[in-house]
This record gives structure tokens, C-alpha cells and sequence, in this order.
DNA sequence: ACTATATTTAACAATTAAGTTAAATGTTAA
DNA sequence: TTAACATTTAACTTAATTGTTAAATATAGT
């Protein structure tokens, strides 16, 4: 797991416009899917890449399973990324 | 070209170590290829993917041609990766 | 139990990516 | 110009990713 999961997840364009959409707030698979053009089946698989990433949660509540972001992972990447540029991240 | 090249391109192992090896300077391809356990030819392609995504500038001086960082050209990456985590960059 | 809806999983095809070996290119020096 | 070295490019193989359709699972309402 870790950077190398994280960054695998974000190359690719889908998956960063999903967690996008998650900034405004939590959503659920089918309105996720609403705004691409691919089938729900592809964004399902989408999301359990974003998942194992652990840059979603996923919640049911009945019929309905929810998407929420979770950037906290991020954190790692934003600090390997700003070593890279140099930068003294003072940990 | 952009974030989808960036991301791609960090998202490999060998690619990003390449990375961290440049911030100490520097390097020759065949130096470069001492540190890995594939060939010169593999460790020639991801120098390009890298190259693409102008997260290094080459140099011929000579037989050889050095690598070397550009970091720049994460910050459009970081500032991303920031507004997901929903901070303020105040650009 | 049956039907409708929401979502995921399985099986498969097409595309892309990464590795290998061998050939090509560019540079140096005899 | 030939030999030796450094590096890249080409051709090919294998593995991974993405997408599709169809089947499976889970929940809600009748």
C-alpha cells in the first residue's frame, strides 16, 4: 500500500474527476456514474481502486452505497512530492 | 501533457526512485541504470517517460547524456493534491 | 415470495505498459 | 575508418488496465 498505491490511483483521469466531484460533499455510485460516459460496471471498478487506495470510504445505507473522499492519505504523496521539489517539509 | 503525464508518470516505482536519485545531482543514463536490476534499454524508456512529462531535462556532453531534476513542474501537481485536501492555496 | 432498483462481480476483448534482446545511433580515440 | 563505449530505438512478449455485457448480490416495497 502507500505512495505507490495512492499515485497508481490518481493516473488516471476518471478516477481524479470522481474525486473531485467527492470535494462537494458525499455521493452515491449511481449519481457518481450520471456524469461519465462509461458504463456503472467500469465506474464500480473505479471506485474500488479508489477504495483499496483508500482515498474512498463507502458507506450502504438500503439501496444505496455512498462515496466519500478521503484525502488524509494524501498526505504522504503531498510530502514525497514537496522532498522531490526540494523543499524542507520539517517534519 | 500536464497533470495526466505527471501522474502517469510518478506512478511507477523505478521512475520515482529515479527521481529521488537526481535530487542528489546529476546523472549519467548508465549511472543511472547501476542502481536497477533491469536493463539499460527499460531504464532508456522510462528516462523518456519521464522526459515527456519534463520531469527531467537530458544533456549530451560527450558519449554520455545526463539526467537531471526539474521539479518545477510538480507544482501543478501539489497545488491539485492540496485543493483535494481542501486547503486554501490562495493563488 | 416477487419485482424493481442499486451496485458489484465475473468473463472476456481491446488497449496500454513494461520488460527483453538485437539493431541502430552518436561520440571518442587510435 | 575502424573499434569501443554509451545510449536509444525497434520488434516482440507478457502482464496489467480499462471497457463491455451478463450474471450475481443486496435492499425495499408490494
Amino acid at each position: 500500500m502507500g505512495l505507490q498505491n495512492t499515485l497508481k490511483a490518481l493516473a488516471d483521469p476518471i478516477r481524479r474527476e470522481i474525486l473531485n466531484m467527492l470535494k462537494g460533499g458525499r455521493m452515491a455510485a449511481g449519481e457518481i456514474c450520471e456524469n461519465f460516459d462509461v458504463t456503472g460496471a467500469s465506474i464500480s471498478r473505479h471506485l474500488s481502486v479508489l477504495k483499496d487506495a483508500d482515498l474512498v470510504r463507502d458507506t450502504r445505507e438500503g439501496q444505496f452505497i455512498y462515496y466519500e473522499l478521503n484525502a488524509s492519505v494524501l498526505e504522504e504523496t503531498l510530502l514525497w512530492l514537496s522532498s522531490l521539489k526540494g523543499e524542507n517539509t520539517n517534519d
